[in-house]
DNA sequence: AAAGTAATGCAACCAAATCGCAATAATTTT
DNA sequence: AAAATTATTGCGATTTGGTTGCATTACTTT
């Protein structure tokens, strides 16, 4: 993996992650900074910041990638990423929920990867 | 809801989901029907199956749409939908997951929906 | 068989994302 | 501290998955 130079686009969207935890999508972040930078650029610092393991990602509800923070407390067993996300109907606010959820051995199936995404009311929308 | 006609685009469609149970992308039926039907077609006849709830359809890791046969069993309780799905790394093929997942219960959500999609390796590619 | 209405094909369109490439800005080297 | 190196950016063009409007076609119903 290469190295990741702070430029001002860089830590733009660096700071973006460090206020809240939500998980942002690539478009939310290229409305934002559609006067700082273009759009091609903040593409491909989310496709950095994910290679180096600063962000994560996953695929909401509709097919959009949203990045957030990788924060190492919400995984906490090695074998198994058990990640949940949770995406709000009313606000489209989506965060990473600090829960772990199990899932039944499978024996013909090896899982390697898990991701839930749970779909609701938050508790400022209800 | 709409009365649902038995024409060719059809029943050539719902043909490919008595096969297998496997979860099919829009993509992958557009290709496979590119000579029987328009890619339109191949978009509403799924809308329409899944409107009827002969199908249903969950997002997949690259944000494509995937549809599979409505299997009653599988939905379990009423209250929630624990749903999981299987994408096999290496052979691409998708199925459902004849399993339950619960999710411990979360004091500042209304959880609505659940969608869990595993990744890994299936019994035949290992 | 005629009327009514759902479904299709086609062309145009749209949004999210990617690519090639020259220009620019961080680093590293001297 | 300037020069050399290499990562990063901006821009335009392109790709991909999906949608829309509308005239035509083909199921159903009577």
């Amino acid at each position: 993996m290469s190295i990741i130079r702070k430029t001002k686009p860089v830590q733009l969207i660096l700071k973006q992650f460090n206020n809240k935890g939500d998980a942002i999508s690539a478009i939310e972040l290229i409305d934002k900074f559609k006067k700082n930078m273009d759009k091609t650029t903040v593409y491909r610092i989310l496709d950095r910041l994910e290679d180096s393991e600063i962000l994560h990602s996953f695929i909401d509800q509709d097919g959009l990638k949203r990045y957030a923070k990788d924060n190492k407390k919400i995984h906490s067993n090695n074998d198994l990423k058990h990640h949940p996300h949770f995406l709000c109907e009313d606000c489209g606010i989506s965060s990473c929920l600090p829960i772990t959820i199990s899932i039944p051995t499978l024996p013909d199936y090896t899982i390697k990867r898990a991701e839930h995404l749970l779909t609701g009311i938050c508790k400022d929308c209800v």
